[in-house]
RNA sequence: UGGGGCGUGGCCAAGCGGUAAGGCACGAGACUUUGACUCUCGCACUCGCAGGUUCGACCCCUGCCGCCCCAG
């Protein structure tokens, strides 16, 4: 088989790709580079991943492309990602990124190539349910990343494999050093996938209009300033500048009243405020490309709303382009903007977006 | 300008003769393909200022400065 390895120059999807090619599959490595900016440091980290890519390559012993989709990435995922934020929430532009440019405009360009199958180092494994593929939970628990791929659907199931779901990290590494690879000690990337690390208030600061407004306690009595809504987030502790005030503890943002121009916040990590056992979701996204349930009709499942959280367990009921999510036990800051994923089992469903929490038509903090 | 109290790092706050607790904030790491949360370190050679007593003072004494309260 023809296979495109999409390969970031990190040590998993260089295992992706030499496992493939051991296992005698014709592979071309293909590099990405979607963002064409330094850092604050004026480092630019995606000369470095694609040295460390032809490096891989070389020492594997297959060909290697590099690619650039800076403003396929800057039209589907940027703007809709600073969108978000001037509504006032906090967007997953990783989610966005694997829908829109990793498992559509890249997968394209595979085919191009005359690829049979796109391969990632993703940590998640596809599988078969109902006849249909299904994306199922990686090997390793604590790297699983299926929240970010639940948007993905069955096209792309179809033609995806992810050679290092079903091994652990340090499995992963142990395979790259004893193939001399030069990354296998590379350490993980994080941050915002080919944007990179940033100081997130700065490089905001770039693109939005900052409103400064105040910082108020829910009963209304002003606190402090904030320096624009955009640059906080529910649950979000540091960065507020008013410690020491008050009864002492730590303040938390619990809210924001958009309307207004005012951010809310209280004290106490154990803020009633925080935590809510239900919230409404839009823009379902189900990789077996329908609903796993009839409109109405309640369905139990586990559910997580951030990357890396425990399951949880819950109940869902889907009416039209909307779902409620009832949780047996109260959520710590859920969050509009960010994704709720479903899962049954190995099985992740597909999930949706967040747009309010707690009850239906009562409070929101969408202002 | 009679009486009483107070002044410790950005904020709050222990210490009350033996060589500056703690919390919040902040900074740096860790964790992490979002944003967050969390965790771990770090953070006053100095205690309003100036003198004095003492082997030694943030803690005792004197003066000054600045707040607060009660009286008038």
């Amino acid at each position: 088989m023809r296979i495109v390895v999409g390969m970031s120059g990190g040590v998993d999807s260089s295992v992706a790709a030499l496992l493939l090619k051991r296992a005698g599959h014709e592979v071309i490595g293909v590099f990405m580079n979607n963002w064409e900016e330094e850092d604050e440091n004026g480092v630019c980290t995606s000369e470095r991943d694609w040295a460390d890519v032809r490096a891989v390559c070389a020492r594997i012993g297959i060909p290697y492309y590099s690619v650039n989709f800076a403003k396929e990435y800057y039209e589907r995922v940027f703007t809709h990602f600073l969108d978000e934020y001037r509504r006032g929430r906090t967007p997953n532009p990783d989610v966005l990124c694997n829908r829109e440019i990793k498992f559509s405009a890249f997968l394209r360009f595979a085919e191009e190539l005359g690829a049979d199958k796109l391969a990632t180092g993703h940590f998640a494994r596809i599988g078969e349910a109902n006849g249909e593929y299904a994306l199922l939970r990686a090997a390793d628990e604590n790297k699983d990343q299926t929240y970010f791929l639940y948007q993905i659907g069955q096209e792309a199931l179809s033609m995806a494999m992810f050679p290092v779901g079903g091994l652990t990290k340090p499995e992963i590494r142990a395979i790259a050093r004893e193939a001399g690879l030069p990354v296998s000690d590379k350490k993980d990337s994080t941050g915002v996938c080919f944007i990179g690390e940033r100081n997130f208030k700065k490089f905001l600061s770039g693109y939005l209009p900052a409103q400064p407004g105040d910082m108020v306690t829910p009963e209304g009595k002003v606190v402090g300033r904030h320096d624009g809504l955009m640059y906080y987030t529910l649950g979000q502790r540091r960065g507020l500048g008013i410690g020491g005030s008050g009864d002492g503890r730590r303040w938390f943002v619990v809210g924001k009243d958009i309307a207004n121009n005012r951010l809310i916040v209280q004290q106490g990590e154990d803020s009633p405020l925080l935590y809510s056992a239900a919230c409404e979701i839009e823009d379902l996204r189900w990789l077996a490309g329908h609903a796993p349930a009839a409109d109405g009709e309640e369905f139990a499942c586990m559910a997580r709303l951030r990357h890396r959280q425990p399951l949880q367990a819950a109940r869902a009921v889907i009416h039209g382009d909307r779902a409620r999510i009832t949780f047996d036990t109260p959520q710590r800051a859920i969050t509009p903007g960010q994704a709720t994923v479903l899962y049954q089992g190995e099985l992740c469903l597909g999930g949706g977006t967040v747009d309010t929490a707690g009850s239906a038509g009562g409070r929101s903090y969408r202002g």
